[in-house]
DNA sequence: AATATTTTTATGTATAGACATAATCGAGTC
DNA sequence: GACTCGATTATGTCTATACATAAAAATATT
């Protein structure tokens, strides 16, 4: 076959780790490359557009495409959903409900949902098991009004994160990792002394039209969130 | 104009939010759709692209496209560039060499590398602050076969990040965020007490020849990593 | 010299048409 | 039923061409 765009991202790639093309500096246009490397120009366009989305190369109209000062400046992260991060690993995925109640939030919490006092919502405190052993402790609060159906629904069976997945219309949110102590619920359902340093996971979503869910979630002592760069 | 691929995006982002197309349902060929919604099927091919690759569709040859059951798998995390973080908050971006010894990496950090017991390190230690405020804390070993220059290198102007980052070919790496509890020396520098949580960030870098470094960077107590998703 | 206007140019994108490729489906076979 | 194998089909991609658009560079105007 002709020239694929795989192998002109593969060949800038190779020219950018040899630094024949070095940081900062503008690389040829694509009519040239094209001419160059005996394909199309829209060849070569797909596989300078992919560069540039993985952070390799900025382009600007008329300016010309370089390649970045800093590469590599974007990583995707695959979102942990907790069933799949551990039955990955091999290892049986249990979950049980800690509790569930019909709880006001507390204003910093509503705040970056953007929700009024009023909006009612639940908490509910789920704590998940890998092969047994404590991995994760949820705490989250979710806005009724964004979630029709969830107050009907038994967590007994699917947890409150796959039922939200599933029956919400999800469209944004935001996700924040940072370190914590644990508390004294934290200590006793992860089994750690209080004040073990925790990592946690803050996360807000949000529907096309409201507000969802807010959870905090605290991982077990010694765990990780990687990213493949 | 004509319909453009981002027009095709957003209304297709609008059928799964409505749940026209609901979660794990197949929607229609390209073909279809370019007849449906008035033009090519390269435009309606971009569209669908895009979407599967911010993981809102999954498509395989011939099976078709269908709508992710977990919708939004994937997120795109900026990779901290400390200066750039520090200074898109309009705080000022200062460092201080803290250490630099000719020293063999632990052989926990040095398997992650993948190197042997005679690889010649450097390690250098690294105070990073926002405003004259402690911001992050860096142990950084340097493989100086991978870093050729580095230890002729002043780190008074440039740090070792910035050095790196510059002058030697990346490739490709690992980057793990996880909680630590300050040791005496994080608690020196970052000014808190021993044994409070801190988010730590361990990051492998490689050329494409061999590995180049190793870094563990303490941030400052209440540090977080946001993503958007 | 400062400012406004035009020209130029590299990237961005739409199109029709063609072929490649993976995977499913169904027909025929054992 | 289990299997092989070819037909079918939806996505994947390349091409050539055309025009759109942003922004830099050049030019004209004040």
């Amino acid at each position: 076959m002709a020239i694929t765009w795989q192998d002109i991202h593969k060949e800038a790639l190779e020219r950018i780790h040899s630094r024949d093309w070095a940081p900062g500096a503008l690389i040829p246009n694509e009519a040239d490359l094209a001419a160059e490397l005996g394909c199309s120009r829209a060849t070569v366009n797909r596989a300078l557009r992919a560069l540039a989305e993985d952070g390799w190369l900025e382009r600007r109209r008329k300016a010309g495409t370089r390649v970045a000062m800093a590469p590599q400046r974007r990583a995707r992260l695959a979102i942990p959903i907790l069933r799949e991060a551990v039955e990955a690993r091999g290892q049986s995925f249990a979950h049980s409900l800690l509790s569930r109640e019909t709880e006001a939030m507390p204003p910093l919490e509503r705040a970056l949902l953007g929700l009024s006092a009023e909006a009612v919502t639940q908490r509910v405190r789920t704590l998940f098991l890998a092969d047994g052993q404590p991995y994760a402790l949820e705490d989250r609060w979710v806005h009724l009004d964004g979630a029709p159906g969830f107050a009907a629904q038994e967590l007994k069976e699917v947890c409150a994160n796959e039922w939200l997945v599933q029956h919400t219309p999800f469209a944004r949110g935001t996700m924040d990792y940072l370190a914590s102590p644990a508390g004294p619920f934290e200590a006793r359902h992860l089994g750690c002394p209080e004040g073990t340093a925790l990592l946690a996971m803050e996360r807000a979503t949000f529907s096309p039209d409201t507000a969802v869910t807010f959870v905090r979630t605290h991982f077990a002592p010694g765990h990780r969130v990687r990213l493949e760069l």
